[in-house]
DNA sequence: AGCTATAAATAATC
DNA sequence: GATTATTTATAGCT
């Protein structure tokens, strides 16, 4: 975001900018379509995104509409490069009140992750795996191949699966519905359209709230 | 990405643009600086940045670059939420072949997740958590306060608080190395450089490795 | 929650 | 792996 390039394209902007002198102390033109002679500059109803610094915003406010966008569109890059490349992807965010906000094959690739691979999704292209895939046990097949009807039991199913991680964990997750927020829950131009995107972004935890107009 | 919106910003740009017809069969400029008679039009030397829709990339290397490229966005833009708004993140990536990238407090957070929220990495701000935070065993404290040399220790206590979550887990993790990826990888302005990127972004699998030239 | 102008990401290309 | 021109994300307002 901040590197050292300060190349400037967008060279065709020609208008002076008038919000220069101070951050705040700006008299803002007020968008008046028609009846000022607005022929010679744009008058510019905001200054546009801001450059602003990494930091840890501060401002209450501030902060919940930043993490609020922020998720959303990162969520939105990972279904992009999910689609784009076929990788499988899970993120995992808490906010700073424990509120979990999930994307993609979560608990499946979590399994992936703790049992180092055995969980296999999908094949790699270009290794004939299509001859192997009829071999494998029906919860190594690819989580694309499974009927969106089947889904439930697939769910189901991959609960049982769990039971391999160990018992304990099983008891843990036993208070909390097993659940897999699909890889493609945005409905966009050439998606697979599951579910809608709000349900994968509603915290489904049930965890100990912060007090009211906390960020999460 | 290509949402219905086609709201044309950039209202600017009066240069015809010379890559119109067909889309491969364009007859490219060639980057001539102060040759050619470059005073009426920009003699451009690329496209730039084409729009492309979000469906799966068939072409191999082309495939592979954007992995590359979009993966290395997504933990930046993760990196910069979890800076901007305090929140916790992990990204798990499964490529094609099962090579593994994560970003963020991956064992950390899974630990969190999967027993509901026990792993308290930092506490909700305005809830008067410093009084409290002293009262926490170590491995309740924010992460952020581990200084960096006892960051080995702190890792292999959290290797023994696995424990916590079952043996069996334990016993599969032997043959992994646990270990934690930092939260702050990137050397930008402000952040708190732990390591480099570059370690992050390196496969930390054991697992089968696809024939050469395959995604991920 | 919606809008606008600008910062940042990135597809194509070198 | 670096550059460029464009698309996309988003900061500040409303």
């Amino acid at each position: 975001m901040e590197e050292e390039r300060e190349t400037s394209s967008m060279t065709c902007v020609t208008s002076k900018d008038p919000f220069q002198i101070p951050n705040e102390a700006v008299s803002k033109p007020k968008k008046e379509p028609t009846t000022t002679t607005s022929t010679t500059k744009t008058p510019k109803t905001t200054r546009g995104r801001q450059k602003i610094e990494i930091k840890e915003i501060i401002e209450e406010s501030k902060r919940q509409v930043t993490f609020s966008k922020r998720r959303r569109g990162l969520f939105k890059k990972s279904a992009e490069l999910s689609v784009l490349t076929g990788a499988k992807i899970a993120v995992i965010t808490f906010s700073r009140c424990n509120r979990i906000y999930r994307f993609g094959h979560v608990d499946a690739l979590i399994d992936k992750y703790l049992r180092n691979s055995p969980v296999k999704l999908e094949g790699c292209s270009g290794n004939n795996v299509a001859e192997e895939e009829s071999k494998r046990p029906w919860w190594e097949r690819p989580v694309e191949s499974v009927p969106e009807e089947e889904l439930e039991d697939y769910i189901a199913a991959l609960s049982v699966l769990r039971e391999n991680l160990g018992k304990k964990i099983i008891a843990m997750s036993n208070d909390r519905p097993v659940e897999i927020v699909p890889a493609w829950p945005i409905n966009m131009m050439g998606w697979k359209p599951t579910m809608d995107m709000q349900n994968m972004e509603n915290p489904t935890d049930g965890i100990t709230r912060c007090r009211v107009g906390q960020n999460g």
